[in-house]
DNA sequence: GATTTTTTGATTTACGTACATCAAAATTGG
DNA sequence: CCAATTTTGATGTACGTAAATCAAAAAATC
């Protein structure tokens, strides 16, 4: 049996109430008294049991998402997966709200923080934009005891507790030897889509890219990076157009989102030319796509797995307790059309 | 706020003794009277408190895993995560217990299930072999009312509540395709290497394998199996004659265990060639054959999460409670040297 | 040494459920 | 209709922790 808080006052020869001052950080406990306490707890091993914890305080999670505002199918996606954790939220005591802010803003994202420090939510979720100002507040926030976690892209050089995300470097670094592989002997040039180079996880994408094809397929020319503001129409509109203009286009990288738009086009000018295309985020078009041999391969981050980890994450930060590392990376999925879920 | 008992018992107009009786079915309770409890349950959606009852009964849920005895990588992994399991069981309430049998021995794995058919486990995972007598017991302990997972390895058509592993038709497709693909135009022979065509996910793979193969990639041939028992020392000595004897062979697929074998035979025998290698299970070995170019992608199975997801369903299941199916789906890790963790 | 302040103890209630006991009511059988 | 049986209610205790109250003891201040 483990030990209980009955268990710790008995050893350390002291009453209950003493020990819940302790556990509790509440005051009035001497010095001395609660280091007899304390080495109590460490010598018997005592964990809270945190289920009667809970209980006894009858405690909720209030925990607030972030989201960018934008129209794509890996957000949506998001959304739903934040749906899906609101209806277990009774059984997991949380109590989720979400927010949407304008994409690529990092004054509204500041503005919104701002405000939430205000409410004390017991635990903050965002998918940052990577500026300074933003990275200023989340500092500000987590020396203020306030749990926080990035999700899907990460914040440079901040103090949140955690990433909710993928490693984005290796997700670029991947992509360029899957491209280089399935190209093999061929010579021709890359064109590469990305949403926005203010976002983290697109640069960093792109920097592992380009890291991987530089190293080790020279034969493989990168073309000026296409910025389709992870919008359909734009992504569209650029990609029909750089395959029109340049016929030595023999692959495509897709590193953000709206591939609707990157599908549409590749249907539309390339039905004759044999294209070895690598896109990130399975949704209903990249897989239909990937299916129909548009798309050669897929890397996607799992957005379930995504809020399911950061909700974790933000409860054990709440009550202090250690997270399982293991458990929380978040991996790299790559599909083909063999291994689809 | 979620409804108590006491609002069942208030909205029924029984007494809360009646929706305990009612809950915990325990005899004693009239038919129609049953019945107006179970309509205000579900009317006011009333989900027990889980801790809380766990709590009030001082529930613990003895778990116990079956293993076979292979001396492979795999399987010391597998048995590192239960240990680390274990060392959670105080906080997850659990009481994890390990059996080992010997490998692809039916009878062994039957007359050990069979064992503990008499004292009560909540809850069995194990590692099957495919054989009627095993699907045989674990049926019957099914009916029983024994929550039992399969775990890596699925047993045909068998009534057991889930499989913690990987799809491994979609596996061995997948390994087709990226090897198919990384070959390119090349013609010529591919290696395969098994540990046995006794386990369900060694059969699956090759299936699968092959499947793709015949379809999409004509000009490779695929040569007899090789059959290594998961033994490095087997596979080895395997590989190297193959290799020997062959000259043809620009492609191995390794769909076991046992990959240090297999490495040291590609070093040994393979220096001098281009050969291009896809293994399953990411080992030290196999690990820094991916990183020396000696292998080139790593397919894998997450051996922690597959032991997390073998304990959250069997708790569920003993408890009575649905699963989240998109968490506990394994899913295929793809490594290249780029994208290792 | 008396007074104030701080620290500690003792005790109670609560959280939501499980489970046991005993009495009261309702139903059934004869 | 009475007795036997079944069903239901009322009540209390327990699980491990949180949190509050009030009294008692110890320490610090003058």
């Amino acid at each position: 049996m483990r030990p209980t808080v009955h268990d710790i006052a008995a050893a350390a020869g002291v009453s209950l109430a003493t020990v819940d001052r302790v556990l509790n950080q509440r005051p009035g406990v001497r010095h001395v008294t609660r280091e007899k306490v304390e080495t109590a707890i460490r010598e018997l091993g005592y964990i809270r049991d945190v289920a009667a914890a809970n209980l006894a305080k009858g405690r909720t999670y209030p925990l607030v998402f972030i989201l960018p505002a934008s129209d794509n199918s890996f957000m949506h996606g998001l959304n739903a997966e934040i749906r899906q954790a609101v209806l277990r939220s009774s059984a997991e005591r949380t109590d989720i709200r979400t927010i949407e802010v304008p994409a690529f803003d990092p004054a509204a994202l500041v503005s919104v923080l701002e405000e939430l420090s205000r409410e004390k939510p017991c635990g903050i979720a965002l998918v940052a934009t990577d500026a300074p100002g933003v990275r200023a507040v989340v500092d500000r926030l987590v020396r203020e005891r306030f749990p926080i976690v990035t999700l899907v892209s990460d914040l440079t050089g901040s103090l949140r507790h955690h990433y909710a995300g993928v490693d984005n470097i290796a997700a670029g670094r991947t992509a360029a030897r899957l491209l280089g592989r399935f190209l093999g002997p061929k010579k021709g040039e890359i064109a590469v889509l990305a949403g926005s180079m203010l976002v983290r996880d697109h640069r960093e994408r792109l920097e592992g890219f380009t890291a991987v094809m530089a190293e080790e397929f020279p034969d493989l020319a990168i073309l000026p990076v296409l910025e389709g503001r992870d919008d359909p129409e734009i992504a569209h509109m650029l990609v029909a157009d750089a395959l029109c203009r340049n016929a030595g286009i023999i692959g495509v990288y897709s590193l953000g989102a709206g591939n609707r738009g990157l599908i549409r086009a590749l249907k539309e000018k390339a039905v004759d030319r044999v294209l070895t295309v690598i896109a990130h985020e399975l949704t209903a078009h990249t897989r239909a796509a990937l299916i129909d041999n548009t798309i050669d391969a897929i890397l996607n981050q799992d957005a379930g797995h995504e809020v399911r980890s950061a909700i974790r994450v933000l409860k054990a930060k709440a009550d202090g307790l250690a997270v399982i590392e293991a458990q929380e990376r978040i991996r790299l999925d790559i599909f083909l059309k063999d291994n689809l879920p």
